[in-house]
DNA sequence: CGTAGGATAGTAAACGGTTACTGGTCCCGC
DNA sequence: GCGGGACCAGTAACCGTTTACTATCCTACG
């Protein structure tokens, strides 16, 4: 494969002008040199070498995305607002499935750190991790170091995330517009509260219930896994409890899409029976049997804004909190409650 | 960030041992030198620069996967299983979703090339373009030049795939099995034309017709983009036409389950008035309404083998290609047929 | 006792770019 | 006629590893 000093001498000039050509660097080269680099360029099919040039400017054009699982369309959606921002800017996108485990986190951002990937994207949620966390916070300050940006999507052990949206006030809305619908006991599909955004949305539960008027009834908030299984599992318990509802919130839509089918089994009609509400707005929440009522985030454009805010954290600039809007989209899974009542 | 030479010069030793150290080099290094070095590593708080090994080795160690959509559900799954294999071996994935056109998968592969992957997947189906084909052709022969490796996934325009299924034989089996359920008429939605699976695809259909004794009506096929929006098309294209059909085949589950909206929206019954059937078996088939029946691809673990060949060519061995077992699954969307036709 | 050879460690040359510095031309104006 | 600056090109150091080769020490054997 040609490396930069066969253009060189292929075009008659030093490695020095070729680079100047062909990385387009802000240098005078005479238009009749820059032709015959080119044309060299071209005869020998020449393609830079990205870790010669990555090993001397000490990082490389990559962007490392932390998800907890690229197969959940949250994430999927979401890396693919960064790709298309990236790509553009010549940036390619590795993508890092941590399955909410800490330690796998740790080694991913550990292996970003290694090559120097410019863009380090925490998409996932920050875990409660102490030791863990002091690792990553040493990985990260390294990557710093060398002119990495690195942009929370998150609230995280350090603080909040850089782009996002109000989980809390998100989840509120939801609980509100179920409580207009006419719901007076609303259960809540909670996530794992290791998880600081299943904690902020749990926060929402509690301020829309405020809001609405409505007491706080702990039996029925049920914690589960984030996934599918966890919505049936929750499903299974509140039946089993002793306190009615007509309605139920999710902290996100797998766990709403679990809960439908469990319904479904159960031989509880939606909405009819029971409502039920995801938050996300997942692409598949719409196909769902009853289309799910969600909360809808924004999540390619948080992608996307990710991407660019750590170009302008890059060339210096302090990252302004950025919050995006959300907005209750009602679908055929909620509708007024009937007199009786589910539980 | 230190660098090796720290770690030497605190260790009091080369950089030449630090690399033998930390790099596991198959070199004999006493014990208590070895333990001097990785002291000192710790210390310091030292990760090797993979660019620079990178550029010694001629390639670093990641897996360009080359999809469609990351956000289309059967290639995160496949991506997943890749990514699976690649993290325990060391290596990060990057996803380049190319959206089907063939000038993004040039660049993409480019770039790929210019940073020195190891392993290039290419999970999509190759394209009908011979310029750009040519293009990437020059760039996967330059890659296979410095080492990588590079599998292919579906057929392409230089042969078949090294890690697959046989679609053909798949979509004759859902086709026979609906002919067995008592269907005669049986449409089907051949997603793009372009797109060698897609042909593949549609060779099944017309070998299903002909193993299940029925006569092919050209009136009943539909080519349409692979996704939700084009089995929507198709469906209004379908029930316009003049030909009558009880069951709907498509080339994948994107296009049926775009169908079963459709089909609701017209204000067909599934399976009642029209049975519909599915390709790929993408998780959401299981959570569409009613579930959909469809033909199981081993996705997460074509992914897996994706790349354990990938490492397996490295290592020298010529790839046999591996064709895994596909599995009709029949759900709720399918069902002997009605007296009516539908059309 | 001399030395072959194993066990360790070090030296230095790549790998393929970028860029600070240096140098040569040429033109302009005084 | 000469100083100065614009313009363009080249030289070489450096980025952080790996590894072929060399050097040293020590042990054991004839």
């Amino acid at each position: 494969m040609a490396s930069i000093s066969d253009v060189a001498k292929l075009a008659g000039v030093s490695t020095a002008t070729v680079s100047r050509v062909v990385s387009a660097a802000p240098y005078a080269v005479s238009p009749a040199t820059r032709e015959r680099v080119l044309d060299a360029a071209r005869t020998l099919d020449y393609v830079p070498n990205a870790l010669a040039r990555g090993l001397h400017k000490s990082h490389i054009p990559v962007v490392g995305v932390i998800v907890h699982d690229i197969t959940d369309p949250y994430f999927s959606e979401l890396v693919r607002g960064v790709e298309d921002a990236a790509t553009p800017a010549g940036s390619l996108v590795i993508t890092c499935s941590s399955d909410r485990v800490a330690e796998r986190e740790e080694s991913y951002v550990r292996l970003l750190r290694s090559m120097r990937a410019s863009t380090l994207i925490f998409a996932s949620s920050g875990l409660d991790e102490p030791i863990v966390n002091a690792a990553i916070r040493r990985h990260v300050t390294a990557m710093r170091e060398y002119g990495a940006a690195v942009v929370h999507l998150s609230p995280h052990a350090d603080g909040h995330a850089d782009v996002g949206v109000d989980n809390e006030a998100g989840v509120a809305s939801m609980v509100v517009a179920l409580a207009e619908l006419g719901h007076r006991h609303i259960a809540f599909l909670a996530g794992p509260t290791s998880l600081f955004v299943a904690r902020q949305r749990l926060a929402g539960y509690r301020r829309g219930l405020v809001e609405a008027g409505l007491a706080y009834d702990d039996r029925l908030v049920v914690s589960t896994p984030f996934d599918q299984e966890g919505g049936a599992l929750a499903i299974d318990t509140l039946l089993g409890g002793a306190a009615p509802f007509t309605a139920v919130g999710a902290a996100n839509d797998l766990l709403a899409l679990g809960a439908l089918e469990r319904l479904a089994i159960r031989g509880r009609r939606v909405p009819d029976d029971v409502s039920v509400a995801g938050f996300d707005d997942i692409q598949t929440a719409r196909m769902a049997t009853p289309p799910l009522s969600t909360v809808r985030l924004p999540l390619y454009d948080i992608g996307r804004r990710a991407f660019a805010a750590a170009e302008r954290q890059r060339s210096g600039e302090t990252l302004e909190p950025e919050v995006l809007p959300t907005a209750v989209v009602l679908r055929a899974s909620t509708a007024p409650p009937a007199d009786g009542l589910a539980g």
